[in-house]
Formats: C-alpha cells, structure tokens, sequence
DNA sequence: GGCATATGGTTGCCATGGCAACTATATTGT
DNA sequence: ACAATATAGTTGCCATGGCAACCATATGCC
C-alpha cells in the first residue's frame, strides 16, 4: 500500500526536477516552460498543427493551449493562419524568429534526455514505459 | 530520445488522473486533494509533527503546507499549537473532529490505491520504483 | 551579553493547468 | 432550409505549488 504512495512522490519529483532544469536553460531565452514545450514540439515535427492536436499531444487541455500560443504568439515566435477549410480552427506555425530559436530550444531538451538517461539502458526505459501504460490504463478504465 | 517524452506524459497523465479520482471522493466531503493528502498523512502516522516535518514527507514547500494547514485548521479538523521546545515551530494535530474523520479519507486513498494495482504484481511495484529512484538521482546529481 | 546567522512560518506574486461558460463556425437530421 | 447539436477557440475562475521577501525565534561565536 505504502509503495504506491512513494513511486507517486517519486514521479512527482522527476517531474519538477525536470521542469526546474527546463526553466533553468528557457529562463534567459526570455521563455516559460510552457512556451518552451510548445516551441519543442512545433519544431520537431508538429508544426502548422490546430490547438485542438497540440492540446492532445501535449496532453493538456485547450484552455491552457489557447493562453501559451498567445503569448509565443506576442513575442513573435509562432502565428495563427485561420484554416479555410474550417474557419473556426487555426493552424498554428513557427515563425522565421521561431524557426531561428529551434535549434536551441531542441538542445535544451536533449540535454535534460540525455541526463535523466545516463546509467538507464533501453530495455530498461521500454520497461518503465510498459508498467506506466499498464498504470495508466488502470485509472482510465471507466467507473470501476 | 522520444521515449522520454512519452514516458513524461504518462507520469503526468498518471498523477492527473489520480488527482481526478480522489478530487471526485473528496469534493463531496467538502476537502480539496491538497487537504486530503494532509489529513491522509497526519492520520497514517504523522500527528504532532512541524509543518516542515509534513513539507518534506509530502514533498511540497513549506509555504503550500502553511496555506493549506490553514484551510484545514479553519475547517475544524486540524489544530496548531506552538511548540514549547521552539516557539517558531507549530505541532499539527487532529482534531476530534480530524480524527473521526480518518477512516473515511483513508478509504478514499486505499480505494485508488488499490485500483492501481490491479493486476500489477509487487515485483512489478518494485521495479518501477527502482526505475524511477534512478532517474531522480540523475537528475537530483549536482551541476553536470 | 550582543551580533551574525540559521530556521519555522507567513505572505505576495507568479506559472501551470483544470473546468465551465461562452462565441463562432460546422454538421446533421428533418 | 433550418433547428439542434457538435466542435475550435477564448475567457474567467479556481487549485496547486514554486520562489523570494519577510518576521520571529534559536543558535553560535566573539
């Protein structure tokens, strides 16, 4: 019963150590967290994407989305482009001074990769992830 | 290097979830999560403690732990008394009304607890705590 | 004793993110 | 075609929790 309790503190721990690393480097880029989760994922490959696909991507909800896009967006480094296809939704996209900013911000994250797997095999990860899911699943399945 | 990222969505939709179900026990008796954690540690064996004693056990920062206990104490259920040892520090306490309290929030988290381990085995429990425990120290491990 | 420093606690401010209500556009059923 | 419903996005409000500044008490050093 009580191990349950530790692996949620641990899990809660990784996270913040890992946020607080983030900020740490996007800090003098002028970039929260947040902002700095979205720039990473618009230029590894989810770029020109609606809120809607970056919110369930991210795993956030659309609210929080809407807030963090309009603010890279004052800053310059994504816009909006109304979608033809459907005028309510936006295709959201790096701008060139988003563009320019990738590289660094890939290398952030990374850095924080490399780190949390230094001394972790593969098989090893592909574990945690295997037991995650099971977890995970466990809290999904509806009512019961 | 992706893993990673995903591995990091399940840990937070993992907590998220858990933080759902036990909101959805404790909404109804009137408690927010943060509060429930309390009363759940301070009834599982940590009456009488600092508040920074209970900061460090749940692994929030003293300042969460001050405006929370505050919530609670105005609600009746825990007390503060100063302590004679130090008189900067406060010893938290049940209060009757904490107390009679307990069971019910104990079951709340046991409840999830135990849907949690469903179908996962206590080796499994195990390793997933020793996954983790070396991720944190990678990233807890000083400077480089 | 008296000053420097450390520690427990409180408060203000901020970032993150959930939920619900709302607007505007799309889609579906009749 | 039009009413009902669904969906993309925005906004307000709230909970959680970190950080820094601050107050009060403790402790150590001279």
């Amino acid at each position: 019963m009580l191990s349950i309790r530790r692996i949620w503190l641990d899990m809660k721990g990784i996270l913040r150590s890992s946020r607080q690393l983030i900020n740490a480097d996007l800090g003098p880029l002028g970039l929260s967290g947040a902002e700095g989760d979205i720039l990473f994922h618009l230029f590894t490959g989810s770029n020109g994407f609606q809120q809607e696909r970056l919110a369930e991507q991210l795993d956030i909800g659309k609210a929080s989305i809407s807030r963090v896009i309009g603010a890279l967006e004052a800053k310059g480094y994504v816009e909006r482009t109304r979608q033809q296809e459907d005028k309510r939704a936006y295709s959201v996209s790096l701008t060139r001074k988003g563009l320019l900013l990738g590289p660094e911000i890939q290398s952030v994250y990374e850095r924080l990769y490399a780190r949390v797997r230094s001394g972790i095999s593969d098989g090893d990860l592909l574990q945690i992830k295997e037991l995650l899911c099971r977890v995970a699943a466990n809290l999904q399945s509806e009512g019961e």
